[in-house]
DNA sequence: CGTTGTACTAACTAATCGTTCAATTAACAG
DNA sequence: CTGTTAATTGAACGATTAGTTAGTACAACG
């Protein structure tokens, strides 16, 4: 990991957002050196290729995600509120940088390309760890149903407010909201209904 | 809508593996001619771009898929039941042709580039909105929560098996799958789970 | 047999895009 | 100022790829 130098860090800035929005094949280094503001061959200055540019993007951005949602259920002890807790911190990481859901479900779907980054998988998976935990915690603390799978729960969990921005066209079409994107205040009644939803079907 | 030929089919076939697989932009006309087994000057003799070619295999995707999973809950009467029958036929429809979710989620995420084609997305929509009516009539008939916003509790459903297939290596990491295809008997294990998780997080 | 239309192909064109490199400017130490 | 290194650029190269074109094979039909 070299020292982030301003230039630097606008170039990865630029080529995070086009990314997300356009994929890895979509976006062009000439693209992504406008957006920065700078010249297109100064991306090979501070990287080697474009293959590399994509992994270092994406190397900063976990280290600033996993922990900023599994920290977020470190400390709480009830299982309930845990889980309530995560649905609602993610939905706020979201709601902090939008761009995040497109850009991991992006890398799961070109996982076996050429430009994949194994990290980014293995951290989405390991994320979901610390939630299986609390479930099983709940599980011995007599709160939760014996007869769930905790793996196959923090599964489910996740994947509702994954799917939500994700299919964002779909679901405009379903709850009739513009072609922009959801507003806030309907994110946050999703995830505290993702928190409920999910709950509600562990809870004896 | 041209009429179907052998050779037709044959290109639309090939194009929706490789679209599925790499995505757009990086599957190249060659390509799907190779797979086809044809020259690829004849995908100009069938259609008139790569645009139109893309579009014309995800009618053709579309056109089998809206029917299939909304036909397996019309004559259910019972929620409860409908919503597990639910889940359990959006697995077998994924077992059977393993790259729907990906080239669904594929189109959902590059909804505004310009290749994209807006009736998938609108179906895909479209496609949740039985699942609300029934999860209506179970609040109706008073054996659902009523206090559960049913066009987010339809999300919720689908979102399960959705992020399941599409995540797969993020899943295999936590469930310690190999790096293959999840096995079949996982995959229907899962739906039941979810059908499960929804009737118990929307039961009184 | 000649004509006509369909299915198909090899070879080419034009444009795009990742990448390189020589040259220019900015930063700054002595 | 001067020399030295780091940062930045314009222009070009080479490879890839969507799309075109001109033509061939062949069946149907008169």
């Amino acid at each position: 990991m070299p020292d982030p130098t301003p230039t630097r860090d606008q170039i990865l800035d630029a080529s995070e957002a086009l990314f997300a929005r356009q994929g890895f094949r979509s976006t062009t280094i000439k693209e992504i050196a406008s957006e920065a503001g700078v010249n297109s061959a100064l991306l090979y200055y501070y990287f080697e290729d474009k293959e590399t540019l994509y992994k270092a993007m994406l190397s900063r951005l976990i280290e600033g995600l996993v922990s900023s949602i599994a920290d977020r259920i470190q400390g709480v002890t009830d299982p309930e509120e845990g889980i309530r807790q995560f649905a609602a911190a993610q939905a706020e990481t979201i709601l902090a940088r939008p761009l995040l859901p497109r850009l991991i479900l992006r890398e799961l779907l070109d996982h076996d390309a050429r430009h994949a980054h194994e990290p980014l998988s293995i951290a989405v998976g390991r994320g979901l760890v610390p939630l299986a935990h609390l479930i099983e915690a709940g599980q011995r603390a007599g709160n939760f149903r014996r007869d769930v799978n905790p793996h196959f729960a923090a599964i489910s969990i996740v994947s509702q407010l994954m799917y939500f921005f994700v299919a964002r066209p779909a679901v405009a079409v379903l709850l009739d909201t513009g072609s922009g994107p959801i507003p806030p205040d309907t994110v946050r009644a999703f995830a505290r209904h993702a928190g409920d939803f999910a709950v509600k079907a562990l809870s004896i």
